[in-house]
DNA sequence: TGCGTTTCCGCACGACCGGTCGTACTGATA
DNA sequence: TATCAGTACGACCGGTCGTGCGGAAACGCA
């Protein structure tokens, strides 16, 4: 791998890791480069302007969503143990020590909510597909019979989601103890309630 | 002395407002001067520094929003059509056309999460008033008969924030049409579980 | 009417922002 | 050995940020 390839990894990787402390646009070039060790303009020379960076950056995060919750999640087999294994993975990533600063996609939805351009294009994007994926597992849930036949899909992901939000919520912001233990009963809740009724 | 509190609250008013859209961050000093047909230091005389605008803004929010969500739902009749009251006017609140541009509590809450200050503080406060405030809702619907004697309060309140950041989340980024519809059946969902048991 | 206070403005500051410039070193190719 | 793309540098651009100061206009009261 060329010199430069493996530079632009590495910033991309610490910009990951900062935006998800300081957000989209608390990342800034100066404090990026201060933490690589690089110049200002030697960190820009890899990347065109800054809204390219950004994207680089957020194609990163999604690429890391994917190895640590998506893949291994979908690894596990289909139905409930899917379902379980979703919103584990899920919740570790939005805690995960290593990667202090809380969840990237969650700072940047509330930045960009009022904004347009490609950025904020890639974030809905990426939030749909992550819905869909959800909508997904629950489907599977429904074929292998551990889930009710006329469960809502879109619904599910819904609830879903909002579980997670609430989580990284009452986690981050409050810093509620108890914000685990809360999650995991509305997971608890929202599964029991689409399951099959005995 | 007049004249001074009628200038400082149609700008708590505009920052409000701005800060709405753009974030804590986002509301600058020189945008919101210009809003206000004011100079930049003639605005910045109101105030000992930015924190303290925020601050104050914060608490002019709080206001409003205790007015119009907390105070008409309380009024009520305790039980179910109080919770539900309670959610419609919050479901409003993050979608008053006359107040573009979303919560500015979710606003500052993902902004805020990482950082430390009085700022933080506040909105913590706020947040936690408000959990409390659903929680005590939810109490008196089961002394009235509504809920269940065995419900966990404080997970109904976690849940019910839930229902919330995900409509704020589905509707402001994903501007999905289906919003208010899936969160409305996530809360009906949530409010027959705690229902008694007939 | 005159005086003191309140209210606001013009101006300037230092820090930081994203971004551009010319330059220099490196290693591969020809 | 000459060439050239890749990589990184330091200096610097115009602009915006929050903030401080001195003064002018408007106000309230004598």
């Amino acid at each position: 791998m060329a010199k430069g390839t493996e530079t632009r990894d590495r910033i991309l990787d610490t910009a990951f890791r900062l935006a998800a402390r300081e957000g989209l646009d608390g990342l800034s070039l100066a404090a990026l480069a201060g933490k690589l060790g690089l110049s200002k303009s030697g960190l820009f020379a890899h990347f065109n302007s800054k809204e390219e960076l950004q994207l680089e950056m957020l194609r990163v995060a999604s690429e890391r969503f994917v190895d640590k919750v998506m893949r291994p999640a979908f690894k596990q087999p289909r139905g409930l143990p899917r379902v379980r294994a979703l919103f584990e993975n899920w919740r570790r990533w939005a805690t995960d020590p290593s990667l202090p600063g809380g969840c990237v996609f969650v700072a940047a939805a509330a930045e960009l909510d009022d904004r347009d351009g490609p950025v904020r294009a890639y974030v809905v994007l990426q939030q749909r597909g992550l819905l869909q994926a959800i909508g997904r597992a629950a489907r599977l849930a429904v074929e292998v019979g551990h889930f009710r036949r006329d469960l809502d899909l879109e619904q599910f992901a819904f609830e879903f989601l909002a579980i997670y939000l609430a989580f990284h919520h009452a986690q981050r912001l409050l810093r509620d103890p108890r914000a685990e233990q809360r999650a995991r009963r509305a997971c608890m809740r929202l599964v029991d309630d689409a399951a099959v009724r005995h």
